[in-house]
DNA sequence: GGGCATAACTGAAACGTTTCAATTCCTGGG
DNA sequence: CCCAGGAATTGAAACGTTTCAGTTATGCCC
């Protein structure tokens, strides 16, 4: 059962007449060689089907060429936007730098920095991609503490110095006032994370700026904090359509497109209308977003961006190469659809 | 720059006061050691915090313990209702074997094997397992003409022998078709794939199983066949509204959810109510479908089952194990929501 | 008490590379 | 004609394991 074959540098030489260390020199460029050997060495490997062992080459140089990203978990009900378009663009920006990307599952319970533990000291990557990062992640603690190569896709602990890549969350809502105050809105709330998201606290953040930028005052009845599901989102709304008619929000900012959609259900079930009633922005554009009844207005998140970047940071991080910027932040983009709509004053 | 420690077995041996060989017998256990050499020898290694290195352990075995898995591209405006949990499945059965999961980037244009030649011949993956398979697959052709280990989710032409796992995508239609009949409807439309796929002509093919079964027979002008995106599923529904009311479907079954959405989106727009005038029966379960409006009917495939089945098929074939079965399919669940309703004649 | 099987352990080869240090072969200067 | 110096090439070590083939010690039988 042949599995693979497994053409040898040595059976190149051989078959070249040269010795493997030359064969190893004209393969990497390593060292001056003859034209003529060249062509000899080169028409031999190509004859032969040759690929070095990635195996052998690692052992040698101490270095896999793989980067270990970790997979989450995601409960049935909800699905998660970005690791899908993520991992595909963090697979490319690697594979053209000839690194592969090794996938590896975070268990539910147990100390989260042990897989990747596991990882570094058998030798089976040369770095790690973070995302789904928190405060005081552990991983990002463990990796720093052992020194070992990483950029986060995602913030942390404001002391910590570690290389990441954000979308710049509060921007992002704060576009999102913006476009709701420009549609004539001035109640506008916002459905939030708990305390403990990071990313939720920017967010928010950027919709505090937004409503300040305006000269907006905030009502603290606006601001719900609840979890990130369907059912959360569509409670919240429902807390906010209970306020007083003069305290009633006519807009709302979510932190994701699934507690919009709990929201738009909530105004359906209210007898309301989504983008005429009361509007809604969504956070993510997920695939299903521009199919909602209305289509969700919502910010969309440059994926493979934030991708390419981190895979060329960690690199440059392997590669013992300095790097230019530790922290970047990227854009996000509105797009309008028309679940956000003018006040409905203005409109009748 | 320490990066990983990188404690040896060496180091391990002379702090246990043994050769490197006895070590490596007593952390194999591949070869009679007293207790008491081997306690010492597992508490050096545990002092040092050692582990071998997959790199040289690799080499010398010939294997990467390492599973290769392509990622595929999904356009913006699509989804792939199985791709997430799919791969997180297997990377947790995989690592409860010592296996890791390497994802690749299936690159857009070339051939399609390419990559899974590559990382065959650099001897970084021991195995694969494929999805997103077609009929005369050239992934499949290259692997089983290699004779590397391999398993499907899906399958292929059916001259092919090779191990797959899928889900019984007829028995899944033919289900839904059972539901609306028990329902009421005897006019029951499909909203098909073209022709060269496979997957598609196994739910196509349950649908007329299903029709059969209940004695009704089926319009050609019910079989609309059409390309998996929103948009084809909107104007299918479309069409089938325009037939003459006698021959207007009341039940519509559809190769996915996506498809699904865009002939509820489609009944929306005629003034009509999907569930109510007529039924709506999608495929795949993903997570929005519970929190459309109205919730949509659905058939769930059993994806962690699939992973966990692909796994262990293809660690036996890795390890040179007979394989129990070849062939192997999984039931999907029908998922009732409130698309699929009662014939609308006996509502009033 | 000598021979012999068995248990416990070790030395060294091998896996397939890269790369250091050494060797060979030229060429040109003195 | 000899030698220095550089270019091209090679032999062999090393990376960290596993495992084959010994080697040593121990106990047992006749």
């Amino acid at each position: 059962m042949p599995r693979g074959n497994s053409v040898t540098i040595r059976e190149v030489a051989r078959r070249a007449g040269v010795s493997i260390a030359t064969v190893s020199y004209v393969l990497n460029e390593s060292a001056p060689i003859s034209e003529e050997t060249r062509a000899r060495v080169l028409a031999a490997a190509a004859e032969l089907g040759y690929r070095p062992s990635a195996l052998a080459r690692g052992l040698r140089a101490r270095q896999s060429h793989t980067i270990g990203y970790s997979w989450h978990h995601v409960p049935r009900d909800r699905w998660h936007p970005i690791l899908d378009p993520f991992l595909y663009s963090i697979a490319q920006a690697a594979e053209a730098e000839g690194y592969h990307i090794l996938t590896f599952a975070q268990p539910a319970d147990g100390d989260p920095w042990r897989p990747y533990q596991e990882l570094m000291l058998t030798g089976r990557v040369d770095g790690f991609i973070l995302s789904e990062t928190n405060r005081d992640d552990p991983r990002i603690r463990y990796l720093l503490d052992h020194n070992f190569p990483f950029v986060a896709f995602g913030r942390a602990n404001e002391e910590w110095d570690f290389p990441y890549v954000d979308v710049d969350n509060a921007a992002g809502t704060r576009m999102a006032v913006e476009h709701l105050t420009a549609l004539g809105h001035w109640r506008i709330a916002v459905i939030a994370w708990p305390e403990d998201s990071l990313t939720g606290s920017y967010r928010l953040q950027g919709y505090l700026e937004g409503m300040a930028a305006a000269g907006l005052s905030v009502d603290p009845e606006w601001i719900v904090r609840t979890e990130h599901s369907e059912a959360a989102g569509r409670q919240a709304m429902q807390a906010l359509l209970a306020l007083p008619p003069d305290r009633r929000p006519t807009a709302v900012v979510t932190m994701s497109d699934l507690m919009a959609i709990g929201a738009m259900n909530a105004l359906y079930e209210a007898g309301l209308q989504p983008g005429r009633d009361v509007s809604i922005v969504g956070f993510d554009d997920v695939p299903m977003a521009q199919y909602l009844r209305p289509p969700l207005t919502t910010l969309r998140q440059p994926i493979a961006e934030v991708g390419a970047k981190v895979v060329e940071m960690l690199l440059r991080l392997i590669r013992g190469e300095p790097l230019p910027e530790r922290r970047v932040l990227l854009m996000p983009r509105l797009i309008v659809r028309e679940s956000s709509g003018p006040h409905p004053s203005s409109g009748g």
